[in-house]
DNA sequence: GCCAACGTTGGC
DNA sequence: GCCAACGTTGGC
């Protein structure tokens, strides 16, 4: 919808499938979004994330890099717990209750794509050259994605699933 | 496993 | 506040 009052906003999220892929989400259904430990990727968390917002699931150093599936925002921004665990791997010795350092937003899955649409077929696409996984040497695990753009990666998954 | 690119840290 | 050193990311 082209005047829809609140637009979604859109966002890929980067996950290594070996500690939590697509198919974890959709076992867990829900999840809070821990880890994150950058902090321009914790800034889109905790300021530009809005409840509703659409995540392109994406699989990150594995054999086939690609989005494979579909999750929603379904939290606002909170502290992320595991910051205070001074025994896990995530703890940060700076945070504190009344300062926490780090935020996490829960996500919940939407969607696991039958094909998925793999890195090398959005870098085919000139259509895509913008974009921010695309560009050299980007890490950020967090990227906001253009609406035209995140549609239309959601469209030719949804294509190449019925292409099979 | 390699390596380029990047963010973060810490000494000064 | 600079910047070198370091650790990490992630595609190949």
């Amino acid at each position: 919808m082209k005047f829809a009052a609140h637009p979604a906003n859109y966002w890929l999220i980067k996950s290594e499938p070996v500690s939590y892929g697509i198919e974890h989400l959709k076992g867990d259904k829900k999840t809070a979004w821990t880890g994150v430990r950058n902090f321009q990727a914790r800034n889109y968390m905790q300021n530009d994330m809005r409840v509703g917002d659409v995540v392109l699931f994406y699989h990150s150093s594995c054999k086939e890099p690609g989005v494979y599936g579909l999750a929603n925002v379904v939290s606002e921004a909170y502290p992320d717990p595991t910051q205070f665990d001074a025994q896990g791997h995530y703890f940060e010795p700076r945070a504190t209750k009344e300062k926490p350092v780090w935020y996490v937003v829960d996500i919940a899955f939407v969607e696991e794509f039958k094909t998925p649409l793999l890195l090398t077929e959005i870098r085919e696409r000139p259509q895509f050259a913008k974009m921010m996984i695309l560009q050299p040497g980007s890490r950020l695990s967090i990227t906001p994605v253009d609406s035209t753009h995140a549609e239309e990666i959601i469209r030719l998954a949804h294509e190449g699933g019925m292409a099979q």
